[in-house]
DNA sequence: ATGTCCCTTGAAAAGGGA
């Protein structure tokens, strides 16, 4: 079973790249973030083209911003859309769904930006993820929590730690959360198969940060031990992230049971990039 | 070079978000 988690920036605009990578990379399960559109105009855009693929479809959506689905050829039950009695801001955001495909109990999830240290919406950010801890808990025990996370785990997700100093992604307690998340007993799949690799899974569209690789990897897939112990392969498709029209976020594929084929595409990421010096860039920053 | 892309409103360009 191939199981992907990408943040699609808009499956409206990303129709031209979504469909063919569909094609070529023929993932089982999809768990797709920031949709954005309301869940009548997701299924008239993709009805009929993810059908035709043989995907089931799970959406949970809203007309601007957000946005979540999952896609699968494998069986999608006990669909669960949003945490339940999860916080708001000040609605609840579609920002989760979960279903059972396979006998893997999927949680996509889209986590809160958390924008600036300390602000109402970083606040939001950390009781959101408490709130996911104890769905997932509550929940089947073979379980993948995958999205985008919105947090950098480690110093080493990010290409210059001095240039995320005071910025949310990196903090404290965003790490601590996340790894609260975790101690329910999940792996961090692409990190335990590339320990010492530098490996991105977004790259800010601005000032040419993915031709200099200047990334970050904070989309991720978690998988408790017994659903972990049967991961052949767990790669970031950095090839979606070229060319004309990409999401700013690639996809990331975890294959169980079943090594890809010679022909399915790479299973490593490319040639690392010399480390970027410390302290010599800066983020672009939003405008005033 | 605060450098892009995507959403909305409302009818063109601007504001908000990431």
């Amino acid at each position: 079973m191939r199981i992907v988690t990408w943040n699609v920036n808009s499956v409206k605009q990303r129709m031209p790249r979504l469909l063919p990578w569909l094609d070529e990379r023929r993932p089982d399960v999809v768990c797709l973030q920031e949709t954005k559109l309301a869940d009548d105009a997701f299924r008239a855009l993709l009805d009929t083209e993810l059908a035709d693929r043989g995907y089931q479809v799970a959406v949970n959506g809203e007309t601007q911003w957000n946005g979540v689905a999952i896609l699968s050829r494998v069986g999608l039950e006990d669909v669960v859309l949003g945490i339940p009695d999860g916080p708001g801001f000040p609605h609840q955001e579609a920002r989760a769904i979960a279903a059972t495909c396979d006998g893997v109990r999927i949680h996509g999830v889209y986590v809160p930006n958390g924008r600036v240290p300390d602000s109402d919406h970083y606040r939001y950010k950390l009781d959101w993820l408490a709130a996911l801890r104890r769905q997932v808990e509550t929940g089947p025990a073979a379980r993948i929590v995958c999205g985008d996370m919105n947090i950098a785990p480690t110093d080493a997700d990010v290409f210059d730690p001095d240039a995320y100093i005071g910025q949310t992604h990196v903090t404290e307690p965003e790490r601590a959360a996340l790894a609260d998340l975790q101690t329910i007993g999940l792996h961090d799949v692409v990190r335990d198969r590339w320990p010492t690799e530098r490996v991105f899974s977004y790259w800010d569209y601005r000032a040419g940060m993915f031709h200099q690789d200047l990334g970050m990897r904070i989309d991720l897939v978690l998988a408790s031990d017994p659903v972990a112990a049967r991961v052949k392969a767990a790669w970031i498709d950095r090839k979606a992230r070229k060319g004309t029209g990409p999401s700013d976020h690639a996809p990331v594929i975890v294959d169980l049971d079943t090594a890809p084929d010679g022909d399915i595409g790479p299973v490593v990421p490319p040639p690392s990039a010399p480390a970027a010096r410390r302290g010599t860039k800066k983020l672009p920053q939003a405008k005033k």
